[in-house]
DNA sequence: TCGATGATTGAG
DNA sequence: TCAATCATCGAA
């Protein structure tokens, strides 16, 4: 499967954010001289602006932490959270905007499951990938990968083409203070009559 | 330097 | 409900 090209990523943060959803992430993990492919289907995923978005990192201006957000789209912005967690972000925005990225809060697990198990401390395949702080542990994602170009399949990080979404729901993001009002969450969703089911794969935040 | 904070998670 | 756990950043 082809690499989504960099202009995917040159549209307003939250349409890309949407336009995620359903789409494939990579990690490829290298073994001496074997390459094994892990992979996951985007089900959720959350916009983070600029300076119209309080909850953003770029909200505030460029600091040594936040400056991938303020470079070329389409690469990998990874960082620490609580002490604990990495996060997991692809940098995105129109060319009039200074900085964007949508944070990957869940994959569905599509290859490389009994790998990713391994790189996870807890056994309960219900969590397996489910959570921003999850996925980047059961697919060994940390700040090594941030900068990272995932437009180009060499990268250990990268994203490709994918299934389009029976539906998608929209809501607010999770975990913020700052912010709270925009609907700028997206949810893998199936249709069932007039019903819209959000995908088992998504966190709830709780 | 110092202290508060945080796009979270697992255990109790 | 709470503790783990620490990089980041603005204020002092």
């Amino acid at each position: 499967m082809r690499c989504l090209q960099r202009s995917f990523y040159h549209d307003a943060t939250e349409h890309v954010a949407m336009n995620l959803i359903g789409k494939t992430l990579v990690r490829l993990i290298r073994k001496g001289n074997k390459l094994r492919a892990l992979r996951g289907m985007i089900v959720e995923t959350e916009a983070y602006g600029f300076r119209n978005d309080p909850a953003s990192h770029a909200f505030q201006g460029i600091t040594p932490r936040n400056a991938v957000m303020f470079g070329e789209v389409g690469k990998a912005y990874i960082y620490f959270c609580y002490g604990n967690h990495f996060c997991f972000n692809i940098t995105a925005r129109i060319p009039t905007f200074k900085a964007g990225a949508v944070l990957i809060r869940a994959v569905q697990p599509l290859e490389g499951i009994g790998i990713m198990r391994d790189f996870r401390k807890i056994y309960d395949d219900s969590l397996l990938t489910k959570g921003p702080g999850r996925l980047t542990q059961a697919m060994d994602i940390s700040c090594a990968n941030s900068g990272q170009d995932v437009t180009v399949s060499e990268s250990d990080v990268h994203v490709t083409g994918g299934a389009d979404p029976p539906a998608i729901i929209s809501s607010k993001r999770i975990g913020i203070s700052k912010g709270v009002d925009k609907e700028w969450r997206y949810v893998f969703a199936y249709r069932d009559k007039d019903r819209l089911i959000q995908s088992t794969y998504a966190s709830t935040g709780r």
